[in-house]
DNA sequence: CGGACAACCTGGCGGC
DNA sequence: TGCCGCCAGGTTGTCC
């Protein structure tokens, strides 16, 4: 479900709610939510430990406690909110994890399809140490892109989607980067031109930095943290845009099956 | 290295 | 209404 987008907005809106706040108890409701850790353990390690920072890496978000660092990864249903003990949540029925902060409110961890995962380290490259650049920062540059790109022979989605490669992208910003660099998903990554990975790397950007403008997209399971959508839903120019026409040349946006993953483009102006 | 596929899970939706 | 099959924004491991 959550891309970078819709990550990055959790972090914001959570953010003021949880920075400086110790944690005070914890409780499990599912278990195998937690990565290589009981559930007692990691009540054990956690608690007392103030969230100092608060960030997010690929679709990674990241509390930077006292001595640790706390990540949970919401995979395709998790959602984190912040409530006080006796307020219910419509949410409240996925309920996995709880984290009592000592301002007497509640961080939860809800997640349907119990994908989702909490981990923890002493180190934050434990973690997060094989994803890719940061498709919006400094260091992912064009030079970078481009070596990549030459340097594989993959299908350019699937590449896309690599965490290992590049962090934060999904399967609708993948899409959505794509229709704006006019390529068609199905291309080898080392046959693109240098003018279309500059229109790559501007439109993997691009959609990204759009997506945090409007809050993300909520196709069903995304939230912000106090419930409501986002909006980015309503500007794809592909994604879930099935039959309507294309707003670059009119003709019908199509779907095909590309790594297992519902791929959507125009096969008109995308070559 | 790269692709195909199964697993991990549950809920929502369309079709009959 | 009820049941059934299909689909889902992610990641990991295995096999070829």
């Amino acid at each position: 479900m959550p891309e970078l987008p819709e990550v990055e907005t959790v972090v914001r809106a959570l953010r003021p709610s949880v920075l400086g706040r110790a944690i005070t108890e914890i409780n499990v409701l599912w278990s195998k939510e937690l990565h290589n850790s009981d559930p007692q353990s990691f009540a054990d390690r956690v608690t007392g430990q103030q969230v100092q920072q608060l960030t997010r890496r690929g679709k990674y978000i990241l509390f930077m406690l006292t001595h640790d660092v706390l990540a949970v990864h919401l995979k395709m249903t998790g959602r984190l909110y912040v409530a006080s003990p006796l307020e219910d949540r419509p949410d409240d029925r996925w309920v996995r994890v709880i984290f009592s902060l000592d301002d007497g409110q509640q961080l939860r961890f809800s997640d349907s399809r119990k994908f989702g995962r909490v981990y923890l380290a002493a180190e934050v490259d434990e973690i997060t140490g094989k994803l890719g650049p940061e498709p919006l920062s400094n260091e992912f540059t064009l030079e970078i892109f481009t070596k990549g790109l030459t340097a594989r022979q993959r299908v350019i989605k699937s590449l896309l989607l690599d965490q290992t490669f590049l962090a934060g992208v999904g399967n609708i910003y993948a899409d959505e980067a794509l229709w704006y660099a006019q390529v068609d998903p199905r291309r080898k990554a080392n046959t693109l031109d240098p003018m279309e990975i500059k229109r790559l790397y501007e439109g993997v950007r691009s959609v990204l930095q759009d997506g945090i403008a409007h809050e993300g997209a909520t196709i069903s399971w995304y939230r912000k943290p106090d419930g409501t959508s986002g909006d980015y839903q309503n500007k794809f120019r592909v994604y879930g845009q099935i039959g309507k026409p294309c707003q670059r040349c009119g003709s019908p946006i199509t779907k095909l099956w590309l790594g297992q993953r519902g791929t959507h483009f125009c096969s008109n102006c995308q070559k």
